[in-house]
DNA sequence: ACCATTTGTCTACAGGTGTATAGTTATGGA
DNA sequence: TCCATAACTATACACCTGTAGACAAATGGT
């Protein structure tokens, strides 16, 4: 990760090593957490070379986010075409939300920098854009907006309680009992349905 | 919220007058982005008063979590006898994480802190103890504390996407709608089964 | 009415923040 | 080979951070 050889003086490989070593900085502090010297040094070059490729640290973090954000697909085309979706995606949301994964590195951003308004305001932009849209195309149905709003609301839950905060019972909690839980939630925003909640008449 | 008179020289009252402040700051701005001087400013008194009262800011932290964790009942007594739970528990979510909602204040603060490590892990604690074992003894049947746990995560992942990031669907949605949907999603971690999802063989 | 104790403020330190200007060194075309 | 240009570094600025020690003043018991 460091350097293979005294290679410098690259402007496109310098401008992606210090866009890496954002978007891992990002993640691990947030906005306000990550500093411009510590970004750079991560990279390999000085706290001035971001000034000269990304102007601010705002610019910078827009591409971190937007980067981060367009990588992993929250409900793909093979879930989709399963037989249970909900169980596959609760699987996957299961795996990609491990306390240790470095997946869905798009929304450790966004959750560890709720603290700043900018940051936070950036993030609601490129979700609604990158994930809430194509998401809510993938359903059927009625409220597909509203349901894929809370499928994301969902996911940055878990994330949030599994990773960040990393509440014992999530954290190490039985893969198969959770992914098994987390299906019978995800059903109803998965299958479509006209009424939101069946009434609870006749009893099965 | 200022002062009504000259009223100084009061320790009980300038105590609870930090921590009041340290609340709102935390919660506005998150563990690192809330300043002593901003906390102490807010209660009337120098950033020194903090040391004197609470020796740290993660001292301080601390008192403001636990202050705030107490507070709010995720499941109170009148909701669980109520016929129809789900709805009723998606009701009053719905209701406490709305946009400008002041509710909820201790999980805003956690969310909000959650860039640095030992305000979450400071927040953990508290949510372990205060809230999901609460939780955990309201509920019945099997799986008890991990359906618990992902209530808490759908709670924080609620708030975190309608306060504090604002996604467009879920902080403009019509309670209503928003209630229905959220009812059949609380509906199968709420009611008590032996098996966490029923076998999909029998359409219905 | 006094004075010790409590309550609060002032000043300061050592370090970190994002950003700007000026200077230095390697690179590629002539 | 030379040297203009692009790539990168050094230094500095103004400001903010949490914390500490020394000082001032109001308070209450005698």
């Amino acid at each position: 990760m460091d350097k293979d050889g005294p290679r410098r003086r690259n402007a496109q490989a310098t401008r992606d090593d210090i866009l890496a070593s954002a978007r891992a900085a990002f993640a691990r502090s947030g906005y306000d957490g990550a500093g411009l010297r510590e970004i750079a040094e991560g990279a390999g070059v000085t706290a001035m070379m971001i000034g000269r490729y990304f102007g601010s640290k705002e610019n910078l973090f827009a591409e971190a986010v937007a980067a981060a954000m367009g990588e992993t697909e929250l409900l793909g085309s093979e879930i989709l075409s399963s037989p249970d979706v909900a169980r596959e995606m609760a699987a996957g949301l299961v795996r990609i939300t491990a306390p240790d994964a470095p997946i869905l590195e798009g929304f450790e951003i966004a959750l560890r920098s709720a603290a700043s308004d900018t940051a936070a305001s950036l993030s609601r932009e490129h979700i609604e854009v990158q994930k809430l849209k194509r998401l809510a195309n993938s359903l059927q149905g009625d409220d597909r907006e509203t349901r894929a709003a809370i499928l994301i609301a969902l996911v940055a839950g878990l994330q949030t309680m599994r990773q960040v905060i990393g509440l014992t019972p999530l954290a190490k909690a039985d893969p198969e009992q959770l992914t098994g839980l987390m299906a019978a939630v995800l059903e109803p925003l998965l299958v479509a349905k006209s009424e939101s909640i069946p009434a609870p008449s006749a009893p099965s």
